[in-house]
DNA sequence: CACTGTGAACCCGTTCACAGCA
DNA sequence: TGCTGTGAACGGGTTCACAGTG
């Protein structure tokens, strides 16, 4: 069975609905209003998460927690992931800082740049390290993540490394078309062309925009 | 004549792969070429571009520089963007030191923050004011595009504010639903849903993932 | 009776294939 | 001849509609 990348992508989506509605007290939601709140569509829904199982009750609906607990699963975010972040910049500070991906069992473990001035400074608690430990610092752990925020010029050869380190997933910041071996998953994330999109929305005046980056 | 959204996703990257090749001297392109460079299909490059205009010569290919001017106008990125940010935590403070912006001709020109402890404070050269005064300050300027990097909970209303002042277009980092009126195009960037996605591939073990964020 | 799960229908974006032009 | 521009064909994701079930 092959599933639509847009449909992981809406899963999160449903994922922090079913958190807000958890929150309010909520104990069951029916596909139409799960989809009401995320702005999609019921029959949409319910086949997105049919594809991983049958997780409603006819009549009723979907139980709120354990829907949470399924999809959490789906995703393989029912255990914490650890990931190391190349690139000290400023955004790749932020991420360091950023309470979202506690929250969500996203921990980064270890940074590295390039920049002398960086090394052995302390950000979040952890200590930057030099791009040429990455490979012995992968060797010794099991990290599976990366996250890319370098300027576009290294990115490529940091995303070698990262392969041959180990590494199984990369979130790229970076304005750089990563090649890598098949078998590597790759998200490109470019803050510009998100601009750029709107720039075209508001020039157009015609049509509208309104969507999640991460889903058509 | 109806516009994929992708498509206007792809244009950006088209101009990111053109500008490299400006860079290198290269003066013309074949389709087949700036598909390649691009990681798409020829055939959805002239597509893509037909769309807006015959910009090519047939037998040659693209002019490059011609091209990327072509591009530019149709994104509405010929001119510069005048734009706020609302939340000046750590990823908002980030943008607004992020080079790649003025580099595109967006502009963060005033920042926003209601910790009264920020206020007054300067990043980036900008003095962060409150919150509420971003409506007078909206009524003095033409800004038609905000971002937002503030945490949930305040999101909605922010938004709200944002529109009443005559925004036209939200970049949205917050991890909130936004509901806007119709005319006003939002754009939701959630880092954590897109690392979510790589977690689902790195658990799959089958299938592998190689996307931009913005299209398809 | 309400709502899920799902095959079928539909729609739209992508790809093909070729006509048309430099 | 080489490559663009584009109608047509294709494919796959979305939506529909209803059978099935608690």
């Amino acid at each position: 069975m092959k599933i639509p990348v847009n449909t992981i992508s809406r899963l999160s989506i449903y994922l922090r609905t079913l958190e807000d509605l958890e929150n309010e007290g909520v104990h069951t939601v029916s596909s139409s209003q799960l989809a009401e709140f995320s702005g999609l569509n019921p029959a949409q829904v319910r086949k997105d998460l049919a594809y991983f199982g049958q997780f409603g009750k006819r009549g009723t609906g979907y139980r709120v927690t354990s829907l949470i607990a399924s999809l959490k699963k789906v995703l393989g975010i029912d255990k914490k992931h650890n990931m190391i972040l190349v690139g000290a910049g400023n955004l790749g500070s932020a991420l360091i800082s950023y309470p979202g991906f506690k929250k969500k069992g996203f921990i980064i473990c270890s940074v590295f740049d390039n920049d002398p001035l960086k090394i052995g400074k302390v950000i979040g608690g952890l200590k930057i390290k030099h791009i040429s430990t990455i490979n012995s610092f992968l060797k010794k752990t099991n990290v599976k993540i990366a996250i890319i925020t370098t300027p576009q010029t290294p990115a490529q050869d940091i995303a070698n490394v990262l392969v041959k380190g180990g590494i199984r997933a990369i979130l790229n910041f970076a304005t750089a078309s990563l090649s890598v071996p098949r078998g590597i998953s790759v998200n490109n994330v470019d803050v510009c062309a998100e601009l750029e999109l709107l720039s075209y929305f508001v020039a157009s005046k015609k049509v509208f925009l309104n969507r999640n980056a991460s889903c058509g």
